[in-house]
DNA sequence: TGTACATCAGTGAACGCGCGTTCACTGATGTAC
DNA sequence: TGTACATCAGTGAACGCGCGTTCACTGATGTAC
């Protein structure tokens, strides 16, 4: 065992850890993709060793899972600020939102990968879908409860596609184009 | 050298396996992703070996950036049969698509890839993006060309959101929906 | 047209590397008395 | 409250595996005479 290292850790400690690790892992995988990061990466940056995430999580497929839905709890905290449809829309098309993915919508980051995962991961993807929806929905106009989730519905696929598409190309002036005529388009339906 | 092998090879038959390999790796790329496919996978599913990767293309991210140039040409000539926007966005946004992959839209099968990738490989995609653009802008009613190019871009955006969440989401009747009422919103617009 | 030779598409062994996972071990924490 | 012991979060070495790439080699094709 090396120099300075504390083997037991208290259970206080060890869900503090465990919160790191979740927390660090659902922005790595925002930022580099699900593949692009390993467990490695992961746990270091948490400050632990590779081992501790199969004490926490049991594999790394599980921890995908898991931190999926952590992060998009932060994402429901931090976007509670945004009271109409209005300012959920700008602030999700916006080039802020585009230049840091890290912190941003899990359905723009990794939707493409999403076909070739696990029950896990992508029932932690679906429930972040159908909460997103269910959340805009919540700020349509009112009429009848089906309508307004199909329009939610509408709205955020196209969202996420404008984000797709926005980060995807290597003009940065297109880029900001996507991102205003869907901002325009969308504004013109609400 | 093993039994039945041929060595040098005519150059008729060289640019042939050039195709093959192009036509096996853009459907392989849409359907396992980028990195879900290896060099071996790659050139045996053309009946050669790796190495003729490298004789052929350099290296693995050079033949990415031509099957997605190669595959997206299959596309267009496959998509001229659609000759109204009516008719491109119901294909696009048809189970059919959202079920074979393999053969369809790059833009819903590898958009949120493209911002780790290469320069090389992100301007091939990028031109698939203006290529659809310019398409359906065709399509669309005369006005002023910049109107039709920013209806299309947007046009575009939601095709592509609708069709990445239909194949991420793990329940049918979800993923039928996003589809549906994509199509329905998108025809009450054009 | 026939012969000698250079070319080069494709082969297959080998490379270093990073992946996800396992496992024996550590030792402070937490518990039983 | 104090002591003895079990628990288990985290460590780090090791595993088999597949990755992208390199390289010496092959031998029919293509070319120069």
């Amino acid at each position: 065992m090396a120099k300075g290292d504390v083997m037991r850790v208290s259970k206080e400690k060890a869900e503090e850890n465990r919160q790191r690790i979740l927390t660090e892992a659902a922005r790595l995988f925002r930022e580099r993709g699900l593949s692009g990061v390993g467990v490695d990466a992961l746990t270091q940056a948490a400050g632990l060793t590779h081992g501790s995430l199969y004490s926490q999580f049991g594999s790394k497929d599980s921890l995908m899972a898991q931190a999926l839905t952590h992060g998009h709890a932060g994402n429901v905290a931090r976007a509670a600020g945004n009271s109409s449809i209005a300012a959920s829309v700008a602030a999700y098309l916006s080039p802020e939102h585009r230049d840091n993915p890290g912190t941003g919508c899990f359905m723009a980051a990794l939707g493409c990968d999403m076909p070739r995962q696990s029950g896990e991961v992508r029932h932690s993807f679906t429930q972040i879908v159908r909460g997103s929806v269910a959340r805009l929905a919540g700020l349509l106009p009112k009429r009848r409860k089906r309508e307004r989730e199909d329009r939610a519905l509408a709205l955020v696929a196209a969202m996420v596609g404008a984000v797709v598409l926005a980060r995807a190309v290597d003009d940065p002036e297109l880029s900001n184009r996507i991102l205003a005529v869907t901002r325009a388009r969308l504004a013109e339906e609400a």
